[in-house]
DNA sequence: CTGAAAGCGCTTACAG
DNA sequence: CTGAAAGCGCTTACAG
């Protein structure tokens, strides 16, 4: 019974003969309505396919019901699975979520932040860019924010994040443990705040003299800028035995150029990846790798935002566990 | 300079002693202005963090800047990468992407649709469940709706869509002309569209007759299915020597049941996946898979709601490309 | 170039 | 249990 224009409250109550602010008590349920009274409004409105306005409700109530996340992004599977877990929870509570991706620009980061001010939204899932601009930092103030896996100091919002440091170390050690003495790293820009704790916990570890730091490469998270670097730290004279990578991105990119310069894994090197996910097992005959809790932690975000009741411990730091599959032995 | 309460027109209008309709076209940069006043205002406005409430002008405008992304899945990686094209695309446009994901539930569809209803968005992409409830086809006539990849013949509105029957009649064609006789298909439920044009296309190269449809298996894209369906597959006497997917939330099943029954790709049996991706090609040791043109296909969804300019053509139906890799050979 | 006024579709105290 | 009224923050014809 769809008309073209929208039918609005009003005209319910003219066509019923009865006040508007009737007919919005009826539909929103209120208690002081009469059964009946509530049934003929009701029926009426499904007749008529009314639908009501979130911009006017919007309005009139000062908030509305939209949860913005904003993710440098997508396509890295670990956002993907907040994505995914964050829309999950959003949809039984009548939430929205509203996305948008930053490829880690300040300019991008700036206008999402603005876009969901503009609508009022009622919470913001971010992680933010090395460094966001002095207005965003202003509009963060005054939205209720969960800052997700990276932090920066000057955002006083609530932190859900990976004990980065904790999990690198786990990386190095391992391959530690099996013997590795020439052990390198591949990982994002340190100016990220999980760029910087993942370098960190690697080095502590392998420690931090001359040697140790010329087999680090610094890249972008693509694939293509990780075959670079890995091309680069594998041409010199005692090519590390074992490689630690810092963010999942770099998977495809050292694989590439594993298969370009023809190493085998792991019987020309160890490899152990970061994030895992479905493909994982059957990459490189079975990638070690370090494992988050997206689920958890997005399901902490969703609390932190009121979207559900906390799960027991609210940890503000996850730890990832270290899973030991075929792509890791003793060096040769 | 941020207030705790967001600053109104009217309160900027106040402070500088004018109309506040004054303010609203400043701010617009409304040509009747003029400059001294505009910069006046633009001034002040920066100065007390001035955001305009979207819920206010959706109201008096009629229409929202928002755009609705509905999919089953975003960790299908097809639609990841619709989802990150889509988000590119609106961001310069100050278009807000509202992602719903239905898990293929025609209850989320609804309430989806919904959402976006009440919001007054300005275009929906979709990809509709097997079975929308009336109350959503209802809704969806009511909106401006693109339908990506999969249609619904009850759905009146442009589909974005890829030739499946096209490429998966390529897949087959590729084992058959390698030697393959007997050859097995794993892929999506025949109720959604794509489904029905996968296999119709599979079968169309390798008949339809009993023996091999007792080759052929319907499952839920999910990899603990896929693997089921594939160890079902592979048990019977005259195993297939080759296989075709028809999708990609199946790969990561029949990698695993391949694993756990011991067969390696491809001495023991071909595999043409389903949709190409970064980590693809260090999968099955190279997997030969169809590559779908997701970033065209993102494009040419946003043309249709208006919001980048149409690139020459625009076709209705996309054509998925056959890369070849290692996970095929003649069979032993 | 600027102002006064109406109104978008709701919600919600205040009356009765 | 229902109604009359005000107002949320904008935009935009209409005047001048």
């Amino acid at each position: 019974m769809a008309t073209r224009e929208p039918i609005t409250i009003k005209q319910l109550a003219t066509m019923l003969g009865m006040a508007h602010s009737t007919v919005s008590r009826a539909l929103n349920d209120h208690p002081a309505i009469s059964a009946e009274t509530k049934r003929r409004i009701q029926e009426l409105a499904a007749h008529h396919g009314y639908v009501p306005n979130s911009a006017a409700r919007s309005l009139k109530t000062a908030k509305s019901r939209i949860i913005g996340l904003v993710i440098p992004d997508i396509e890295n599977r670990y956002y993907t699975t907040i994505a995914k877990t964050l829309a999950d929870a959003a949809a039984p509570r009548s939430r929205q979520m509203m996305l948008s991706t930053t490829d880690d620009r300040p300019d991008r980061e700036q206008s999402a932040i603005l876009n969901l001010l503009e609508a009022q939204a009622e919470g913001v899932v971010l992680a933010p860019t090395a460094d966001p601009t002095p207005e965003t930092l202003a509009m963060l103030a005054r939205l209720d924010v969960v800052q997700l896996l990276r932090h920066h100091p000057q955002i006083d919002a609530p932190r859900v994040e990976v004990a980065d440091d904790y999990g690198l170390a786990l990386s190095a050690r391992h391959l530690v443990d099996l013997g590795h003495v020439r052990i390198g790293y591949i990982g994002n820009l340190s100016r990220v705040s999980t760029g910087a704790a993942r370098l960190d916990g690697f080095l502590s570890v392998v420690g931090r003299d001359p040697e140790t730091l010329r087999r680090v490469r610094i890249c972008p998270p693509r694939a293509d800028a990780a075959e670079g670097a890995f091309l680069d730290l594998m041409a010199g004279p005692d090519r590390p035995t074992g490689l630690v990578l810092g963010s999942a991105r770099h998977t495809a990119g050292v694989l590439a150029g594993a298969a370009r310069l023809g190493l085998r894994i792991p019987e020309d090197f160890s490899l152990v990846g970061y994030g895992d996910g479905e493909l994982v097992p059957h990459l490189a005959n079975g990638l070690t790798t370090l494992a988050l809790p997206e689920q958890e932690m997005a399901d902490a975000c969703a609390a932190l935002l009121g979207l559900i009741e906390p799960a027991g411990e609210r940890p503000a730091r996850f730890r990832p566990t270290l899973v030991v599959r075929r792509s890791t032995r003793a060096p040769a």
